[in-house]
DNA sequence: TAAGATTATGGGTAGTTGTGGGTAATTTCC
DNA sequence: GGAAATTACCCACAACTACCCATAATCTTA
């Protein structure tokens, strides 16, 4: 069964070899639209782990990027936070990507490494990582989430 | 892997060699296009660093310069501090480009440089420098940021 | 269930990239 | 005009990366 393109679901456990390589999930390959060009962009989550973007996904918002001024403080900064840890990346014949030094620190990534789909880009965690922030979100403000309630149908 | 042509993502630390040379990175040279001859211009940042343009990029600022008018005190003092201290330079075989005294001094850079893609050009930073920025960075006004942020990322 | 296809993981190799230094051409300055 | 300093161009080596193949594990299908 064919899904949408370029949406990301469930979670997928691989392992993180000694060249700092990642196998991306079959089922994440196969919704790819030709335009991504097998090419991923890696960057920095806002929680302890990777982002993975497919390469037409990236491209907005790299252009939403360019519409920010240099001369304003917090553009250049925001720019720079942003565009300073993300790197394309194009799988191989086997359907690896390779991770740059930095990400795997900033993840925390060692052997083991847990893909998650996040409907339009993917995580890389550390799932010792993940357990922790698990337990700490259990602790979320009920009244956030029925503030979610209203913009999201389950 | 072809990517968007003049855009540049990702951080890497060179050194600076004792004739002022630093490398650019492999990733950005491959992505320039064919009008830029090789060449990039440098320039001082807002913030202190080396801002590093492909030369097509330039031309269109250059134009930008040209249509600001003279009878304005601001006008005049900005256009003079932009064009003041930016000069062009080719990279040689080895894809290096030659910084000049003047701004290896206004980056404050010593043996290692650290180059950062900020999309539209990039960056050249003394790496203590640039630490020492990120930790002020803290201070900028979440919020603002925030509110960024959820324009411009997906 | 058995055979075939697909997928996950490891490692080898050739080409590329980063860095240092050398030499010839050019510029500067007395 | 000529010596000294500077710049541009070239070569060489070490480290790294992308690409390829091999094998084991898993899934598919008849």
């Amino acid at each position: 069964m064919t899904l949408t393109n370029n949406t990301f679901t469930g979670e997928y456990a691989y392992s993180l070899d000694s060249k700092g390589r990642v196998n991306i999930p079959a089922k994440f390959r196969q919704v790819l639209s030709e335009d991504n060009e097998n090419t991923f962009v890696i960057a920095r989550g806002m929680d302890p782990c990777i982002w993975v973007y497919p390469l037409s996904q990236w491209k907005e918002i790299e252009t939403n990027l360019r519409s920010l001024s240099s001369l304003s403080k917090i553009h250049r900064t925001f720019v720079r936070n942003t565009a300073r840890y993300a790197s394309p990346s194009t799988y191989d014949k086997q359907g690896r990507i390779t991770l740059t030094p930095s990400l795997i620190e900033y993840a925390g990534l060692e052997k083991d490494a847990l893909i998650i789909g996040m409907v339009s880009k993917m995580e890389i965690w550390n799932p010792v990582q993940l357990d922790k922030i698990d337990n700490e979100t259990i602790k979320i403000d009920p009244a956030a989430y029925d503030e979610l309630a209203e913009k999201i149908i389950l």
